[in-house]
DNA sequence: GCCAACGTTGGC
DNA sequence: GCCAACGTTGGC
């Protein structure tokens, strides 16, 4: 076995620069409660995505996504539930801060500063899409079929999208990627 | 470690 | 409003 150091530099070096590659996402939100016209509202177009407390999300959140990715904001639970734009990450993974707070619904006693639980990261508005592709014109895209989203029983709210995937989409919206 | 009960998500 | 598909909780 080899211990020589500079393996490790290698694959930390690899690592990195693979961590480098843009990503793309899809976060679900129901526009009841926050929609993407909120977000065109919001200081400098930015806010923090709070309030995710699943594991699988979080662990995303924390580890994978990283500032340059891209996001698709989709509405869930709406009329019409549709992709209505993109985001960009502006800030990686940090502890989610409504989770130490009594009064915020996210509220989680298990979670606190000193040893945070669950993660956010801040995205920014790209745009906004003149036509959102609703979830029924994706169901109706073959080259879609397979999108994470339209599996039944898929329920992750924070789910990674394949650049084919975003480009297809971008196409349907009628919008540059 | 199993699993029943319960809560939530989110499409339909 | 219904309910399938999960995820979590807690007793054992």
């Amino acid at each position: 076995m080899s211990t020589n150091p500079l393996n490790g530099y290698e694959s930390l070096a690899m690592a990195k620069k693979a961590s480098k590659k843009k990503q793309y996402w899809l976060f679900k939100s129901e526009p009841n409660s926050y929609s993407i016209d909120d977000l065109e509202k919001d200081k400098n177009q930015t806010t923090c995505w709070d309030g995710v407390r699943n594991y699988q999300a979080r662990n995303l959140l924390r580890d994978d996504i990283k500032v340059g990715d891209q996001v698709f904001f989709y509405h869930s639970n709406a009329k019409p539930m549709a992709i209505v734009g993109t985001a960009e990450v502006v800030k990686a993974g940090y502890p989610d801060h409504t989770a130490f707070d009594k009064n915020d619904h996210h509220y989680d006693e298990k979670s606190d500063p000193e040893n945070p639980r669950w993660y956010m990261v801040d995205i920014k508005l790209i745009q906004k899409f003149e036509k959102p592709v609703t979830r029924e014109e994706l169901k109706a895209e073959e080259k879609i079929a397979d999108m994470m989203l339209l599996q039944r029983g898929s329920r992750l709210s924070v789910q990674p999208v394949t650049a084919a995937h975003w480009k297809h989409i971008h196409k349907l919206a009628g919008a540059k990627a």
